[in-house]
Parts: C-alpha cells; sequence; structure tokens
DNA sequence: CTGAAAGCGCTTACAG
DNA sequence: CTGAAAGCGCTTACAG
C-alpha cells in the first residue's frame, strides 16, 4: 500500500504537508497543495482509514443492530440507513442478534471496539439497562422502532393508534367479532398493536374476548395455531394481524380451513410489505414509512455525531413519531352492506383449498 | 477509554507484557498472566481495534457487497455470511450497490481504506474488469451468485440447468405454450436462466417463441406488462418466472386477466422464499439454498484470510455448485391428466378477481 | 519470562 | 505556509 510518505516523496514535500493539503481545510500554498494532489493521484493514495481513526478517535463507520435481516421490515429499514449514510461517507456495520440480549450485547461491545461512531438499535429486545448504560458513556445511540421514554433518540411509528384505527376500520364496517394474531408480548410493539386493539374494542362499546387474542411469538408456527384456532370453535368475522407475514399465513389458513376473505373473514396486516397489493386478495393493510424511518434515523445520527446540534433543544433527546396509513385493499370488506358483493359460487369458494 | 497502559499500571508489569498475556499464544509466567487479567477485568478493558488493526494489518472485518438487501434473495444470504462471519469473531459491512458498478467500485474504494480482510461480492453486474484488478491486488474475494470463469472463488448455483429442470417440468406435465418472464439480461443469472428455457424447449423438440420471452428488468414493472401480455395474445398455458417475487406479480396479472391458476396457466417461480407455501395457489418453485450459500462464502473467505489454504489445489480458485431442487406446489397442474381437477365452476373462477 | 524501543500511518500542536 | 516531532494504542523483534 502506498502512504503518505511515499506521496511526500514524490511531490518533494513533508508528510505533515500532504495531510494538510490532502485535507483541504488548513491553508497550503496553491502550488504546493497542486503538487501533492498530482502525486497522491499518480500513486492512486488512499489514506489508511486505520491510522486516521486512531488518530482522530473517529471511523466513518456506524453500527446497525437488527433482530434479523430476514424479517421483511428490516431491508427496507437498512437500505434508508445506508443511503443516507453513504452519502454522508458513512458505512454500515450489520448485526443481526435474534432478540437475543446477550448477542446484542456482544455486538455492542464489538462495535466499540471498532470505535463505530455510533449504534442505531431497532431491536425490540426485552431489557434496556445495557442501552441507557451505552448512551450514558457518550457514544451517540439512536432507537429505531423502539422507544425508551424520551431518554435516547428514537424513529417510531405510534403502534397503538395505528392498530386503533385498523380495528376500528373493521367495527365501522361491520365487523364485531374480530381476532387479533399478534407477535410475542415480550416485545414492545407487538404490547401496543396489542393495547389499541383493545383500544378500539373498548371504544366501540365491545367486550374483549380473550380467546379471540392469538400471541404467536414465532412467524413460522403461524398457519398451524390458525388453523386449530378455526378448527376449535365458530370463525370470527375478521382477523387483525400484528404483521404482513403473519397475515399472509392467516390467509393461507382461512382459505384452506375452508372460508373465504374476505366474503367470510376480513383479514387485515400491518407493514405494507412490496408483496401486499399482489397477495390474493391484495392486503388491507397499516403502511409503516420503513424507508424513511430508516433514513431519519441516519439522519439524526450524523447531526450528533458531527455535532451539529448546539442549541439545548437540539441537544435533548427527540423522539420523532412517523405516520402510519391504513392501506384499503381487497382483503376487508363491508359488512354494512348487506348486498354481498362476493356472495356467489359460496360452495366453490369455501372447497377450492380445503 | 482504557488503555494497555491502564491495565499494566494496575497489574504492575509493562505493556507488552499485557499484550502478551491477553494474546494467549506467546508465554507469559502464569501469575503474572493472572494479575493481568484481573487487572484487564477490573478497568473493562477492550483493545482499540483500530490500534491492532493497524498494526497487524487485518482488522476482523469482512465487506459483502450485494445489489440491493430488498431483493428478498439477499437477507438469507446476508445472514448466512453473517452467521458464519460471527462464529469465527469477524463482523461485516454491508453495501448495496443497486447494480450500479460505479457505486460498487466507490464501495470497493472505501472498503480497502478500512483495511477489511476480505470482500465478498453478490452482485451480478456488467462488467467485472475491476474485480480480477481487485483479486490480483492480493486481497481475499469470493464471489456468490455469479462467477468469472474459474480466476476467482465463486459459490453459486447452476441456473442453466435449474431452469433447463423447471421448464423440462412444464413440459412433461403437458405444456407447450410456455412463456418466460424475465429479468435484466445484462446479468449473467438470467441470461442463463434464459438459456435453461431455450435448452429445454430445445430438448423437447419445442420451437422457440420470442414473442413468448419477456424481459423485465425492473421488478414493479412486471405486473403491468404481463397484463399487457395477455391482453394483447392468446394466453399461454404455463409462464416461467425468473424469480418469485415476479411470479408473485405474475400471478396476480393472469388472474386479474380473468384466467386461473393453475387451471388455465400453470406458473413456476424461482428461490423459494418463505412466502411461496402460502401465496395463492401455494408456488411451484425452484429452491435455491440462500442460506448455505452465504455461509460458504464466508466460510471460503475465512479460510482464505486465515490462510488455512496451503495446499495447492486449496490455494487455487474454487467454484461451488450448490444443488437446486424443484418443489412442487399447486401453482402448475398436470395437462397430460384430462380430468381437470380444479375445472368446476369455471366462469366465477375467471371472474372472481376481474 | 519480561521490559524498552521501534513502528504501523496518520494528524496536529509547536516552531520557524 | 511548511517541517520535524510527538502521539493515537497497539504488537513484536531485540535484548537481557
Amino acid at each position: 500500500m502506498v502512504t503518505i510518505k511515499d506521496v511526500a516523496r514524490v511531490a518533494g514535500v513533508s508528510a505533515s504537508t500532504v495531510s494538510r493539503a490532502l485535507s483541504g481545510r488548513i491553508p497550503v500554498e496553491e502550488s504546493t497543495r497542486r503538487k501533492v494532489l498530482k502525486a497522491a493521484k499518480e500513486l492512486n493514495y488512499q489514506p489508511n482509514a486505520l491510522a486516521k481513526g486512531l488518530k482522530e478517535g473517529r471511523t466513518g463507520t456506524i453500527g446497525l443492530i437488527v433482530p434479523n435481516i430476514c424479517n421483511p421490515v428490516f431491508p427496507l429499514v437498512s437500505r434508508g440507513v445506508e443511503d443516507t449514510a453513504r452519502k454522508s461517507g458513512y458505512t454500515v456495520i450489520l448485526c443481526n442478534t435474534d432478540e437475543d440480549v446477550s448477542i446484542e450485547m456482544e455486538y455492542i461491545q464489538k462495535l466499540r471496539k471498532k470505535w463505530v461512531d455510533g449504534i442505531i438499535l431497532a431491536t425490540s429486545g426485552k431489557q434496556s439497562g445495557h442501552i441507557t448504560e451505552l448512551k450514558d458513556s457518550g457514544l451517540p445511540v439512536v432507537l429505531l422502532i423502539r422507544r425508551l421514554e424520551d431518554r435516547v433518540d428514537a424513529v417510531v411509528v405510534d403502534n397503538n393508534e395505528a392498530a386503533r384505527q385498523a380495528v376500528a376500520y373493521l367495527i365501522r364496517t361491520g365487523h364485531r367479532k374480530i381476532a387479533m394474531v399478534n407477535g410475542d408480548q415480550g416485545l414492545t410493539l407487538y404490547r401496543e398493536r396489542f393495547q389499541g386493539y383493545l383500544r378500539a374494542l373498548r371504544e366501540s362499546g365491545l367486550a374483549f374476548d380473550p380467546t379471540l387474542a392469538l400471541e404467536i411469538p414465532i412467524v413460522q408456527n403461524c398457519y398451524e395455531t390458525v388453523r386449530e384456532f378455526l378448527a376449535a370453535r365458530p370463525a370470527p368475522d375478521a382477523v387483525f394481524a400484528a404483521s404482513d407475514p403473519m397475515a399472509l399465513q392467516v390467509m393461507r389458513a382461512v382459505k384452506d380451513a375452508g372460508y373465504r376473505v374476505p366474503d367470510d373473514i376480513s383479514v387485515i396486516g400491518f407493514d405494507d410489505l412490496e408483496s401486499a397489493p399482489f397477495l390474493d386478495p391484495p392486503l388491507t393493510t397499516v403502511r409503516q414509512p420503513l424507508y424513511q424511518m430508516g433514513a431519519a434515523a441516519a439522519e439524526r445520527m450524523i447531526s450528533r455525531i458531527e455535532g451539529k446540534a448546539t442549541t439545548p433543544e437540539e441537544r435533548a433527546p427527540s423522539v420523532l413519531v412517523m405516520d402510519t396509513e391504513l392501506i384499503v385493499r381487497k382483503s376487508t370488506r363491508d359488512r354494512t352492506d348487506e348486498k354481498e358483493q362476493y356472495g356467489s359460487c359460496e360452495t366453490i369458494g369455501k372447497g377450492q383449498n380445503g
């Protein structure tokens, strides 16, 4: 590798001058600057980022910790982070934890050793002590998806309200027996969505029926659990699934049990993944601005790192709550309209996937 | 941050001794070793990875360059890479290029500056000069998905053969007018899949009809293009889509055009994403061992980095071709069986999504 | 086995 | 404006 000394030799100046000329912000005689730039180009000089980082105490690297990049919300989130980071010259280290706090802590330690300039945490884990500790150590931390009161910067959606709106929509369109298929209640975001579901019921004076609330911690079990649920008791008239991947499995289970979507059972999801409009039927779901959330988290992170936050308000932790939107497609129907739109050929519809 | 000097002071030895004691592999008196370990623990000493990297010329970091983590094959691939890397103590920098060679080159340069120990390249870009150049520079490089003759380590599937098998299956089950919905022909993997399609036709004595071959470089356009295709000419009896996301859009378009899957048109995909069994109908598709491919690439990379490859054969570039498997589900049917299994209620079936 | 010294490749106060 | 020197925090040949 060619070093700063090689450039210095070729340009006929000292290493200090090369460093200054290349930095751009320290005054150097125009003619020497040109000589240095020419030599650097000629030798294809690439400054050693480790030496630079060691000296400056910063590396232009951001850690991004997610539960699992295979959960389809995270690719979009991480593109939001990475695109924004890249535009400002930062690079992203990706870490999957599977919501295992010990892996999360292991990664945090490793990232600190590598002197990342900050850590974006998109896990919704069960513990938080290590996070406030991390923040108090002075390293910039931004939470994504999850918040920790108002003590740490965060970018989130209002899961409670988004879920309430979705369920309120079902109620408004005539559904009365609404099941909720939910994820691990150990994770804040699923608890919040459950609270929203309860709130919508309460606001409409509907009683909460605990037998209609399914907690399914592992997405892969969703299909089986819903099949058993449908086999064991009278069907609900709607299912609110706490994520699109769960909604997909719910729809499959509903159809395989001999019911039609949305004729017999309406299904609503949460996420609005890219595939949602192409499912059969196209999925009604709550849209989260995933890419924008990633981008916003990265922006917040970079302004923390670069110390742009100067006023007291800017220095205080900020929680950015982004808007969700209910996207109505064809997996839900209006039950207040008694002329059934999809009602013909009922037996076939019921049987075709059974 | 606490440094090696702090530990040395507390342990009452020199920094050199601390370094040796902590390294584990250099002999140190048992009693001093214990003192050092105790002091290190007490101070929660974390060695500075930048200083270590600067001295040793390696960083325990691997670069992973993909086209777009939002293309759903890459989350699994990258988990394979990351899980394997993590087990050996490595960390992964993720880079998205959108198949833009200039972004790819920019990232390669940046990764080199950061002294990554190797680069795994999963892009299937149109140029390759910079890759052989990179490899010749001595930095370990492993290709994923794509290969470059036998000049660079690679982990791939036999796209040509996998596509041939899929199309041969369609032919064997009585399909005669088989369309192919394909991706950007500038990318090797799609060209190879197209070649496999042609080969299957040829082997069965079927003529290739160019009007049945659709090149759709941008997945998002797939639905519209297939709608137009179906509106403009008599329908094919099967569609081979070169990826599952395309297959999903094809199924939607087929149904919206008033045809049934698989009664009127069989659809076959490529990837076997997690959602494939839950689609409606469950998707027949070619399974790629995505996670294993990522893991294999990371293993190859690590053995290159750590110089385990010692015999001449081990040092030579290796191309690992992994097996694909055709997973038959319900989106294809057997046309040689003239009792149509799904044939009842034909008009409803055609109309229900139109 | 252990310590003092050199050096990895930068940046930046310190002189001039 | 420019150079020589110090130092970021490690590791490792060199002596002892």
